[in-house]
DNA sequence: CATGAATGAGTCTTCATTCAT
DNA sequence: AATGAATGAAGACTCATTCAT
């Protein structure tokens, strides 16, 4: 009944996990800065103020390390749009169009070398691209909650609507790799209102 | 007077530009198959049928023949672009764009890797990324121009309308990225219509 | 108070200064043996009894390699002639001459193959030269220390005295290089007496 | 008896005497430049305006092409040598050895690059060192030839004259280098004199 | 003979991973 | 569990030499 073996587990514990933040925070810094195929071992964990050595008592190998760190990424991803989602269950479908693109949009001008990270992986064979398919299927499935409501809520034409998930999703990707060179793009919250108004009302002048 | 002054010149660059020919066309296979960081410049001799030296012979390095080989497709693209530009100059506004962008949907099923490509070494660093953005540049030319006639037309509205040019550049972006693992969205040239559809009219039940 | 403390980091730290060693002195012997366009570092690195990994570990490069190599030998020659500067300080010129010639003579029998390096590594560009030529400066300016010292006890002429710090070093140095080849011409201390007076008194009949 | 199978055989092996003088002075400068270790048969066709091929028509290899190089400098040497011993045969002795080592000096300033290049290749191994050893031995000879004279003439002390060769020899040689890199040591003919009465009177203050 | 493209063995160098301390 | 030196397979690139035209 040692007072300590109460928190001595814990503590070494949460040591661990100190460390495991460490190392998957210099990751993101060094896959971001060199690229995922680039980016070296001795130098994430330079960044990370430990040893090589460490990085493998933490991670299997380096595919294991770079997948943690984007699992992590598209886990976060994920639950911030379930908050929208949740959030504006009742509002009209324009607010809730916009609110859930604004929250995408936010979500990459705040990691924008992630959503870099996470596109340059799907580019690349192997269990990457596995889990970026996975992945990609649960943005999608919440993108096609918000479709439903649209239609539901009368607010979508129904023709065409296979398309819409697929539309937006690919509309926000293609955006955010062009806002990436072209700086005359900038992707302001801004954005979000025209994005909203072309894709509910189209850019022509006559229906 | 001699016979073979007017052929033998040309014989050999006509060889010489052969052998590059069959090593950009397995570079090629090679880079879609293995992805531009983990192709060998050794697979790609042995699919060319030549040595490794040759390779150096007609490339500087590895960076130069992959460069060399996404130049060459971005100048087709470009090419046909332009060609379809040329060919639809009188027609309505809504044929221009769906003449357009069904030609950037062939062309991107008929070369649907060496896309792949181009945007897996958009994310990589160096020159790569810089002779991206000035094709880029040249590419967004190219559907502004389609833009401004649409606004002549006044088929286009001109509010948002400095956004339409990278909209749609980015929205077919997207769309290819996002084809390449989902299945169930094919590219067929029939989804042209309802991308111009949805981009002239909107997707709203409302106008 | 850990007893660890007082060894542990030395310990270390003398493993891998003990590595180092071991690699010079192979670098040593494989250059000396192949010529130091020809050696390879894989033989340096089975020489040394490490991976060719290791010796990258050690040293930048190829070039580093050699260049610590041939500093450390150049150092060491320095101070070998410092040091019969200052012990013959105080005895006559013709003592010192003798000494000094003497010192560097049976430095070259000891390191025979070392300056045949120091003396390729001259001729080839690049950085060698540079240090050489640091190098060659700094032991020129031990000879004329030793002239300096000949001039104020008056044992030397001063007409062309000028001349004689580089005359003694290119006598040498030429004599070396023959003695690599010439057999006839052995390099023994004895033919250092013969130097001093045929210095000191020339090869005439007459003055 | 046509008329021109006199000359028509003569001219073709006059045309191919004077490639492969193109090719020689090529090699020179290239040699000369790069070093021998570094230069290229493709640079050096290059410079002779010829291809690769037709160095390989005039010359094995390229060590063959190095060695002819070599050859024919060391034998101008001799011959220039062997005019001046010749030349000089009656005169004074003092004057015969300031005029063989203004000969020699000359020589040197004359094809600096040249000399640099037959000292590295002495410090290589292979065929280059024994031809360079034949060679010196038959410089040596007529620096014996020369030293003798002056022991017949009774200008040279007998005592140390089987050094006298190769001291002068060494010297020269060690000059040479010394001047490569020394820019304070110029060698021009007036040092010729200095040298001549060191080596004659020595350059103590007492004989 | 000249040409110059093709060849491919040979080298250097990198870096993920291991393991003794 | 942390350390970091050692490992060695892998891959880009070089260049003397060959040979079909």
């Amino acid at each position: 009944m040692n007072p300590r073996s109460k928190s001595e587990r814990p503590l070494k514990e949460r040591l661990r996990e100190a460390v495991r933040g460490e190392i998957l925070a210099a990751a993101q810094r060094v896959f971001g800065l060199r690229g995922l195929g680039a980016a070296k071992m001795e130098e994430i964990a330079l960044a990370a103020g430990v040893s090589v050595g460490t990085l493998y008592n933490h991670f299997e190998d380096r595919e294991a390390l770079l997948q943690a760190l984007l699992d992590e990424k598209r886990q976060k991803s994920r639950a911030r749009l379930d908050e929208v989602l949740e959030r504006t269950r009742s509002a009209p479908f324009r607010e809730q169009l916009t609110e859930f693109l604004r929250a995408t949009v936010e979500n990459f001008i705040e990691h924008r070398a992630l959503f870099t990270m996470l596109a340059e992986d799907e580019m690349r064979g192997g269990k990457g691209r596995l889990r970026s398919q996975a992945a990609l299927k649960e943005v999608t499935a919440r993108y096609q909650q918000l479709v439903d409501r649209g239609l539901e809520q009368g607010a979508l034409r129904p023709q065409d609507s296979a398309l819409y998930a697929p539309l937006l999703l690919g509309f926000l990707r293609g955006l955010f790799m062009q806002s990436t060179w072209d700086e005359t793009l900038p992707l302001s919250p801004e954005l979000v209102e025209s994005m909203v108004r072309i894709f509910l009302e189209g850019a022509g002048t006559r229906t």
